[in-house]
DNA sequence: AATGGCCCCAACCGCCGTTTC
DNA sequence: AGAAACGGCGGTTGGGGCCAT
Protein backbone atom coordinates (compact mmCIF):
# COMPACT_ATOMS: atom_id res chain seq x y z
CA UNK A 1 0.00 0.00 0.00
CA UNK A 2 1.00 3.61 -1.04
CA UNK A 3 0.87 5.38 1.95
CA UNK A 4 1.11 8.77 0.21
CA UNK A 5 -1.68 8.00 -1.28
CA UNK A 6 -3.79 7.10 1.97
CA UNK A 7 -4.24 10.45 3.37
CA UNK A 8 -6.62 9.46 5.98
CA UNK A 9 -4.47 7.31 7.57
CA UNK A 10 -3.48 7.63 10.62
CA UNK A 11 0.37 8.00 11.47
CA UNK A 12 2.45 8.08 15.11
CA UNK A 13 2.38 6.37 18.38
CA UNK A 14 -0.64 3.32 18.56
CA UNK A 15 -3.57 4.51 20.87
CA UNK A 16 -4.78 1.92 23.38
CA UNK A 17 -8.00 1.96 21.97
CA UNK A 18 -6.25 0.96 18.69
CA UNK A 19 -4.07 -1.72 19.89
CA UNK A 20 -7.32 -3.17 22.07
CA UNK A 21 -8.60 -3.29 18.19
CA UNK A 22 -6.10 -4.70 16.97
CA UNK A 23 -5.19 -7.41 19.39
CA UNK A 24 -8.83 -8.33 18.96
CA UNK A 25 -9.12 -8.44 14.84
CA UNK A 26 -5.34 -10.42 14.94
CA UNK A 27 -7.01 -13.06 16.49
CA UNK A 28 -9.37 -13.16 14.82
CA UNK A 29 -8.27 -13.54 11.40
CA UNK A 30 -4.97 -14.68 12.20
CA UNK A 31 -1.33 -13.27 11.18
CA UNK A 32 -1.98 -12.51 7.72
CA UNK A 33 -3.69 -10.38 4.61
CA UNK A 34 -2.90 -7.47 7.07
CA UNK A 35 -4.66 -4.53 4.37
CA UNK A 36 -7.89 -6.64 4.88
CA UNK A 37 -7.60 -6.64 8.31
CA UNK A 38 -6.64 -2.81 8.55
CA UNK A 39 -9.83 -2.06 6.54
CA UNK A 40 -12.15 -4.28 8.26
CA UNK A 41 -11.14 -3.69 11.56
CA UNK A 42 -12.09 -0.27 11.01
CA UNK A 43 -8.70 1.19 11.87
CA UNK A 44 -7.57 4.31 10.38
CA UNK A 45 -3.67 2.48 9.78
CA UNK A 46 -2.61 0.99 6.66
CA UNK A 47 -1.72 -2.83 6.54
CA UNK A 48 1.77 -2.66 6.90
CA UNK A 49 1.18 -0.38 10.22
CA UNK A 50 -0.68 -2.67 11.37
CA UNK A 51 1.35 -6.19 10.78
CA UNK A 52 4.60 -3.71 12.46
CA UNK A 53 2.53 -2.82 15.39
CA UNK A 54 1.77 -6.24 15.96
CA UNK A 55 5.14 -8.23 15.23
CA UNK A 56 7.47 -5.75 17.18
CA UNK A 57 4.84 -4.62 19.93
CA UNK A 58 1.39 -6.37 20.33
CA UNK A 59 2.31 -10.65 19.88
CA UNK A 60 2.01 -12.06 23.07
CA UNK A 61 5.14 -14.56 22.37
CA UNK A 62 7.90 -11.37 22.56
CA UNK A 63 9.98 -11.02 25.39
CA UNK A 64 9.83 -7.53 27.32
CA UNK A 65 13.35 -6.15 29.56
CA UNK A 66 16.83 -5.70 28.91
CA UNK A 67 19.06 -8.15 26.65
CA UNK A 68 20.88 -10.99 28.43
CA UNK A 69 24.50 -11.53 28.89
CA UNK A 70 23.73 -14.86 26.28
CA UNK A 71 21.75 -12.86 23.43
CA UNK A 72 24.32 -9.81 23.78
CA UNK A 73 26.58 -12.62 22.91
CA UNK A 74 24.46 -14.49 20.14
CA UNK A 75 23.89 -11.06 18.94
CA UNK A 76 27.26 -9.86 18.41
CA UNK A 77 28.29 -13.20 16.90
CA UNK A 78 25.61 -13.16 14.29
CA UNK A 79 26.41 -10.35 13.27
CA UNK A 80 29.89 -10.70 12.39
CA UNK A 81 28.78 -13.92 10.54
CA UNK A 82 26.05 -12.61 8.98
CA UNK A 83 25.96 -8.62 9.04
CA UNK A 84 23.19 -6.47 9.18
CA UNK A 85 20.50 -9.70 8.75
CA UNK A 86 18.48 -8.78 11.53
CA UNK A 87 15.97 -10.74 10.88
CA UNK A 88 17.83 -13.50 10.90
CA UNK A 89 19.78 -12.81 13.49
CA UNK A 90 16.27 -12.31 15.12
CA UNK A 91 14.65 -15.74 14.70
CA UNK A 92 17.83 -17.10 16.85
CA UNK A 93 16.11 -15.14 19.51
CA UNK A 94 12.97 -16.69 21.20
CA UNK A 95 11.09 -13.55 21.50
CA UNK A 96 13.35 -10.87 19.92
CA UNK A 97 12.20 -8.89 17.22
CA UNK A 98 14.39 -7.76 13.99
CA UNK A 99 13.51 -4.34 15.21
CA UNK A 100 14.47 -4.64 18.41
CA UNK A 101 17.70 -6.52 17.46
CA UNK A 102 18.77 -3.87 15.02
CA UNK A 103 18.40 -1.27 17.57
CA UNK A 104 20.12 -3.26 20.33
CA UNK A 105 23.45 -3.07 17.97
CA UNK A 106 23.55 -0.02 17.01
CA UNK A 107 23.06 1.50 20.73
CA UNK A 108 25.26 -0.78 22.27
CA UNK A 109 27.46 -2.42 19.77
CA UNK A 110 28.51 -0.20 16.71
CA UNK A 111 29.49 2.82 19.06
CA UNK A 112 31.54 0.31 20.91
CA UNK A 113 33.25 -0.58 17.22
CA UNK A 114 34.68 2.54 16.43
CA UNK A 115 38.36 2.34 17.84
CA UNK A 116 37.72 -0.74 19.30
CA UNK A 117 38.40 -4.91 19.05
CA UNK A 118 35.79 -7.36 19.10
CA UNK A 119 37.55 -9.24 22.09
CA UNK A 120 37.58 -5.45 24.31
CA UNK A 121 33.52 -5.45 23.91
CA UNK A 122 32.95 -9.42 24.56
CA UNK A 123 35.16 -10.80 27.18
CA UNK A 124 35.13 -14.47 25.87
CA UNK A 125 37.59 -15.36 28.11
CA UNK A 126 34.78 -15.29 30.84
CA UNK A 127 31.47 -15.07 29.19
CA UNK A 128 28.90 -17.25 29.79
CA UNK A 129 27.66 -16.82 26.06
CA UNK A 130 30.71 -18.31 24.28
CA UNK A 131 30.24 -21.37 27.19
CA UNK A 132 26.26 -21.80 25.58
CA UNK A 133 27.58 -21.68 22.36
CA UNK A 134 29.73 -24.77 22.81
CA UNK A 135 27.59 -26.38 24.63
CA UNK A 136 24.84 -25.80 21.99
CA UNK A 137 27.69 -27.25 19.20
CA UNK A 138 27.58 -30.31 20.76
CA UNK A 139 24.41 -30.87 21.19
CA UNK A 140 22.50 -32.38 18.20
CA UNK A 141 18.33 -31.39 18.05
CA UNK A 142 15.97 -33.85 17.13
CA UNK A 143 12.15 -32.36 16.45
CA UNK A 144 9.30 -33.98 18.11
CA UNK A 145 5.66 -33.17 17.53
CA UNK A 146 3.46 -32.18 20.12
CA UNK A 147 0.03 -30.54 21.08
CA UNK A 148 -0.02 -27.89 23.29
CA UNK A 149 -2.53 -25.47 24.54
CA UNK A 150 -2.13 -21.77 23.06
CA UNK A 151 -4.39 -19.01 23.75
CA UNK A 152 -7.20 -21.71 25.33
CA UNK A 153 -7.05 -23.87 22.29
CA UNK A 154 -4.88 -26.58 20.88
CA UNK A 155 -2.27 -26.21 19.03
CA UNK A 156 0.22 -28.74 17.19
CA UNK A 157 3.55 -28.18 16.91
CA UNK A 158 7.12 -29.71 16.35
CA UNK A 159 9.29 -29.22 19.60
CA UNK A 160 12.66 -28.93 19.74
CA UNK A 161 14.74 -31.13 22.12
CA UNK A 162 18.74 -31.44 22.89
CA UNK A 163 20.52 -33.94 23.52
CA UNK A 164 23.51 -33.08 25.32
CA UNK A 165 26.29 -35.73 23.79
CA UNK A 166 28.58 -35.31 26.92
CA UNK A 167 26.02 -35.68 29.80
CA UNK A 168 23.31 -37.58 27.62
CA UNK A 169 20.54 -34.68 29.38
CA UNK A 170 17.76 -33.93 27.06
CA UNK A 171 16.61 -30.44 27.69
CA UNK A 172 14.19 -28.86 25.59
CA UNK A 173 14.01 -25.20 24.19
CA UNK A 174 15.44 -22.94 21.34
CA UNK A 175 18.86 -22.24 21.44
CA UNK A 176 18.49 -21.71 24.63
CA UNK A 177 16.34 -23.10 28.04
CA UNK A 178 13.73 -20.85 29.56
CA UNK A 179 15.53 -20.37 32.73
CA UNK A 180 17.88 -18.40 30.06
CA UNK A 181 15.86 -15.32 29.95
CA UNK A 182 13.84 -13.12 32.38
CA UNK A 183 10.25 -12.11 31.21
CA UNK A 184 8.95 -8.59 32.57
CA UNK A 185 5.75 -7.38 31.72
CA UNK A 186 4.06 -4.10 32.19
CA UNK A 187 0.23 -3.80 33.26
CA UNK A 188 -0.36 -2.53 29.86
CA UNK A 189 0.68 -5.65 28.51
CA UNK A 190 -0.62 -7.88 31.25
CA UNK A 191 -4.16 -5.95 29.96
CA UNK A 192 -3.30 -6.97 26.41
CA UNK A 193 -2.62 -10.50 27.59
CA UNK A 194 -6.26 -10.11 29.17
CA UNK A 195 -7.57 -9.31 25.91
CA UNK A 196 -6.28 -12.01 24.13
CA UNK A 197 -7.27 -14.68 26.71
CA UNK A 198 -11.25 -12.76 26.31
CA UNK A 199 -11.03 -13.40 23.17
CA UNK A 200 -9.41 -16.36 22.13
CA UNK A 201 -12.15 -18.19 24.77
CA UNK A 202 -14.65 -17.42 21.30
CA UNK A 203 -12.47 -18.06 18.45
CA UNK A 204 -13.79 -19.98 16.02
CA UNK A 205 -13.54 -23.42 14.60
CA UNK A 206 -12.09 -22.52 11.13
CA UNK A 207 -9.36 -20.63 12.87
CA UNK A 208 -8.16 -23.32 14.95
CA UNK A 209 -8.11 -25.25 11.69
CA UNK A 210 -6.15 -22.85 9.89
CA UNK A 211 -3.96 -22.44 12.84
CA UNK A 212 -2.78 -25.92 12.92
CA UNK A 213 -2.05 -26.33 9.12
CA UNK A 214 0.16 -23.41 9.24
CA UNK A 215 2.08 -24.91 12.19
CA UNK A 216 2.43 -28.15 10.30
CA UNK A 217 3.82 -26.36 7.51
CA UNK A 218 6.84 -28.28 6.15
CA UNK A 219 9.01 -25.09 6.35
CA UNK A 220 7.77 -23.61 9.45
CA UNK A 221 8.16 -25.22 12.43
CA UNK A 222 6.80 -23.78 15.54
CA UNK A 223 8.85 -24.38 18.24
CA UNK A 224 6.56 -24.00 21.89
CA UNK A 225 8.40 -23.59 24.78
CA UNK A 226 6.73 -23.06 28.05
CA UNK A 227 4.03 -20.10 27.52
CA UNK A 228 5.89 -18.46 24.48
CA UNK A 229 6.58 -19.68 21.28
CA UNK A 230 8.87 -18.46 18.09
CA UNK A 231 9.01 -19.59 14.72
CA UNK A 232 12.07 -21.15 13.42
CA UNK A 233 13.24 -22.18 10.09
CA UNK A 234 15.51 -25.13 8.28
CA UNK A 235 18.36 -23.24 8.30
CA UNK A 236 19.54 -23.94 11.59
CA UNK A 237 21.16 -26.63 9.55
CA UNK A 238 23.42 -24.04 8.06
CA UNK A 239 23.68 -21.91 11.42
CA UNK A 240 24.88 -24.66 12.68
CA UNK A 241 27.36 -25.28 9.72
CA UNK A 242 28.65 -22.12 9.33
CA UNK A 243 28.74 -21.36 12.87
CA UNK A 244 30.87 -24.01 13.62
CA UNK A 245 32.97 -24.60 10.13
C1' DA B 1 14.12 25.10 37.60
C1' DA B 2 15.58 25.53 32.83
C1' DT B 3 17.89 23.83 28.97
C1' DG B 4 20.65 21.48 25.79
C1' DG B 5 22.60 17.13 24.40
C1' DC B 6 22.33 12.40 24.09
C1' DC B 7 20.21 7.84 24.09
C1' DC B 8 16.72 4.67 23.08
C1' DC B 9 13.16 2.71 20.52
C1' DA B 10 8.70 2.76 18.11
C1' DA B 11 7.30 3.78 13.76
C1' DC B 12 7.93 4.98 9.00
C1' DC B 13 9.87 4.42 4.34
C1' DG B 14 11.18 2.27 0.18
C1' DC B 15 12.57 -1.64 -2.02
C1' DC B 16 12.17 -6.32 -3.34
C1' DG B 17 10.65 -11.15 -3.35
C1' DT B 18 6.58 -14.00 -3.09
C1' DT B 19 1.86 -15.08 -3.61
C1' DT B 20 -2.56 -14.63 -5.60
C1' DC B 21 -5.73 -13.84 -9.18
C1' DA C 1 2.35 -15.13 -18.15
C1' DG C 2 1.77 -10.91 -16.10
C1' DA C 3 -0.15 -7.54 -13.02
C1' DA C 4 -1.57 -6.47 -8.48
C1' DA C 5 -1.53 -7.35 -3.77
C1' DC C 6 0.84 -8.80 0.04
C1' DG C 7 4.55 -9.57 3.23
C1' DG C 8 9.35 -9.17 4.79
C1' DC C 9 13.47 -6.75 5.31
C1' DG C 10 16.99 -3.20 6.32
C1' DG C 11 17.73 1.69 6.73
C1' DT C 12 16.20 5.91 8.69
C1' DT C 13 13.71 9.23 11.49
C1' DG C 14 11.42 11.62 15.18
C1' DG C 15 10.01 12.17 19.72
C1' DG C 16 10.12 11.14 24.59
C1' DG C 17 12.90 10.55 28.55
C1' DC C 18 17.07 10.98 31.08
C1' DC C 19 21.04 13.36 32.65
C1' DA C 20 24.56 16.76 33.15
C1' DT C 21 25.28 21.53 33.47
Amino acid sequence: MDYKKEENLRRGPWLEEEDERLVKFVTLLGERRWDYLARVSGLKRSGKSCRLRWMNYLNPSLKRGPMSLEEETIIFQLHAFWGNKWSKIARRLPGRTDNEVKNYYRTHFRKKLEGQNYDKIVDWSRNTGEDLLRKYKETEITWTRTTTQEHGFDKTVKESKQINMESDKETCGGIFERESFGVMKSPYENRISDWISEISTGQSDANVREERTCSSSENNININVGSWWFQETRDIEEFSCSLWS
